[in-house]
DNA sequence: GTAATATTGTTGCCATAGAAACAATAAAAA
DNA sequence: TTTTTATTGTTTCTATGGCAACAATATTAC
């Protein structure tokens, strides 16, 4: 298999695999919340005063998407809305105190992922995992190029 | 930001790009074919004689998942299944000459999305892409460990 | 300023996938 | 062999996201 089909396989399924792993630990402990609500809630979390749009292009689904699931999130109270007085149109989200504990727990959960393979990364020389970093950005960098060019 | 933290970020946001990128052309070239639907097309072109259960467990898909996917394969006469004479239980499945024409436009884009990052190869020294490549594998083999730990 | 264009958010419809209950069959235990 | 258990594939219900049309508002061109 040629070096670069290895790479791709290798991260779809390395993603896939934690996935699924993921999936039975979020369920017992963030019983009856879904993992895009939490992904969303953790993204206004990390991101105060964010709107639909900006929701959407960093987490590349469709406005659609964002639109109905920020609505779902007010439904249950996890997150508000506001807006500023010289702009009637754009919609910005905060977390409320429920959304600020979802999101907590998320991070603590993150913690536990993270320590569940952490032995890869200790396992790793320092060199070798600044390789791998360095290589992904670089990668990422040249994709942010192809889709800026691209509209 | 710590490392492992930076790694998946990147990865993840890597794989969205790509996804991102890939769909405009797979919608001019496999015109009505959706993404998952040549995905199992794929599958199953690199894997002959293969049945629901060991589909879904390849691609981390329930079993459900795979079981409408094949009926709708079937349906489009991209796939066909057959049993052997001594198990009524389990379904093979085969691709079509229509379904392997399909797998044949899917592995040259294949090809363009390569050449496309390619660049990213290139610029990269054998030493660090050897790194990356071991660093994903070992991951990889990680994770196998405790997915098969977790039943 | 007004008109044309772009942006923002929303909605309806459809495709896809997970979960869980189920029937048919196979494998293991007794 | 017979009974029990496990595996396989299917189906229903629900959740989610894309697409595309749309209304409201903002921005740009004139």
């Amino acid at each position: 298999m040629k070096e670069q089909e290895q790479f791709l396989n290798g991260l779809s399924t390395l993603l896939d695999k934690m996935q699924l792993l993921d999936r039975d630990t979020m369920q017992s402990q963030l019983n009856g919340f879904k993992p895009a609500e939490v992904h969303t809630i953790e993204f206004i979390g990390k991101h105060s005063h964010t709107n639909v749009t900006q929701i959407s292009s960093a987490m590349y689904v469709t406005r659609g998407a964002v639109s109905k699931m920020t609505k779902r999130l007010m439904a249950k109270e996890l997150i508000e809305s506001y807006q500023i007085s010289d702009n009637k149109k754009e919609i910005y989200f905060r977390l409320t105190t429920a959304g600020k504990r979802i999101f907590n727990i998320h991070e603590s959960l993150n913690h536990q992922f993270e320590k569940r393979d952490e032995s890869v990364f200790k396992q790793t020389s320092q060199a070798d995992i600044d390789a791998v970093l360095s290589f992904i950005s670089k990668y990422n960098q040249h994709l942010d190029v192809l889709i800026k060019d691209r509209q």
